[in-house]
DNA sequence: GTTCCTGCAAAAGCTTTGCAGAAGA
DNA sequence: TCTTCTGCAAAGCTTTTGCAGGAAC
């Protein structure tokens, strides 16, 4: 499972990066955690558990671990920036109505366009908005 | 055209909102500059026609021109918001070398998921990063 | 001992809000 | 006249930066 905290830990060593007691706490949070969370979820839960913790040191640990291709940042609305684990071909879903942000599957591949050709792609997100099934009952 | 200024000012008026001076100067900025303007921008370019313009301002007029559905808020990156007169079928592009953003062409029909079924879709968004041919001829 | 990491405090940006005066219908 | 719009100033948030102490190797 690509997911596990064993074969993200070695690909935070095969990054050099030092695996300090903050940054696992932060990567397993993650890991167990698949709701999108904001910086200040993660901070405060994690708060709860480690008293000396420090924002600063969220925003450092998701920085290195969004540099080592580890999460993805989920930038689906402009005033909040979301965390999630890195799974590949998938997209966003947020229901306006509720705030919640769905997964769903989508095959990235599918999803090329001829005015990209000569471009080198790295980084694909598919960010949908509207209601969800829960909201539209009401 | 979808994009002329009259069925733009046609449709503010359908929406009930007022064409003011300032309005329609950010409107035609839009209309003219497809380079996905951030506020500031937008600002400090019409601040040189209209030197009693304020940002405030912009910012409720961006933000009136949304929620009548004329532009389209680009959140490619969490730090900053982008603003583009609505255009159907593309998707944006941000080089990671030189910032630009590319609009490109793709058939947003096709991007659906079993998943979403009984979802209410009503704003898709396609986001790719990466290194755009120009920056990597060097 | 050297290097890297943490966390406090302060600063920096961006965006929103309150409100008084101006403009428009 | 009455409603809506503008723009200044201030506030509110999120995120970054500087730096001193601490931890890891």
């Amino acid at each position: 499972m690509k997911t596990s905290l064993e074969v993200l830990k070695q690909e935070l060593l095969d990054n050099n990066i030092h695996l300090s007691h903050q940054r696992l706490k932060v990567l397993e949070y993650l890991i167990q955690n698949h709701n999108h969370p904001t910086v200040e979820q993660i901070f405060t839960d994690l708060h709860k558990d480690i008293s000396t913790l420090s924002k600063t040191t969220v925003y450092n640990t998701l920085r290195v671990l969004e540099d080592a291709g580890l999460v993805r940042v989920i930038t689906i609305e402009g005033t909040e920036t979301r965390y999630d684990i890195e799974v590949e071909n998938h997209g966003h879903f947020k229901c306006k109505s509720c705030g919640k942000i769905y997964d769903f599957e989508i095959d990235m591949n599918v999803l090329s366009s001829p005015d990209l050709e000569k471009f080198q792609i790295s980084d694909k997100d598919v960010y949908f908005k509207g209601i969800c099934p829960k909201c539209s009952q009401h």
